[in-house]
DNA sequence: TTTAAATATGAATAAACAATCATATATTTG
DNA sequence: CAAATATATGATTGTTTATTCATATTTAAA
């Protein structure tokens, strides 16, 4: 990196380029896009609701807590996915806003 | 994809998880970064600015070209690469604005 | 105290991506 | 037209990521 006045910093941008990775899949954006709505939900429910096969949601889930996007509470036989960072529901809703025509 | 009332729908969240995932990389979305405050930039220029190899630098643009995120018009030996969609940019000004310490 | 329910784990495979390299193509200029 | 410059291409390799499946673990309840 160098030579030209950066409006992002090199250390942003793997950041970002970092949680966007994590996010980048339509099922994660979809829990994602889920957490910003309902605060917390158990693995069943999101399930549901995304008809996503057990052992593969939790994986995704896993690893989105495992990249800090999202954390988890036990309660009883269930576990609760909530956003760990309440920004990344910015991006949500930038992907909202814009009416881009991608 | 059932049950409850989404906010986003599932083609929207496929369209963005694509076009996050084609930006999701630190070279990729310094070049969306640069070209959101360049207008247009050549290959070349792009290059030294990045230090980036050529052809990985090539490989880049024309993915994303590709995906629909950049243009190019060939300029004599150069051909310049500007954003397609300037909405993409709004995507970037959310990752500046998001003090989020992911 | 067995059974069922919810979730996690881990291995195995397949598919997608990133990087590198060598080389091709197109354009300009001497 | 030969050389130089800018960019693209394509094959190859290595690395990540996604998915599936079978099974383990934990907790609750009959």
């Amino acid at each position: 990196m160098a030579a030209v006045a950066y409006k992002i910093n090199k250390e942003k941008l793997e950041k970002a380029a970092f949680i966007l990775k994590t996010v980048a899949h339509p099922t994660r954006l979809a829990i994602v896009d889920l957490l910003s709505i309902q605060e917390r939900l158990s693995v069943n429910e999101i399930c549901t609701i995304l008809e996503c096969e057990q052992s593969l949601l939790s994986h995704h889930l896993i690893n989105m807590k495992l990249k800090g996007i999202l954390r988890s509470e036990k309660d009883g036989l269930n576990v609760f996915y909530s956003l760990k960072e309440r920004d990344v529901t910015k991006l949500i809703e930038c992907i909202e806003n814009c009416n881009c025509n991608f």
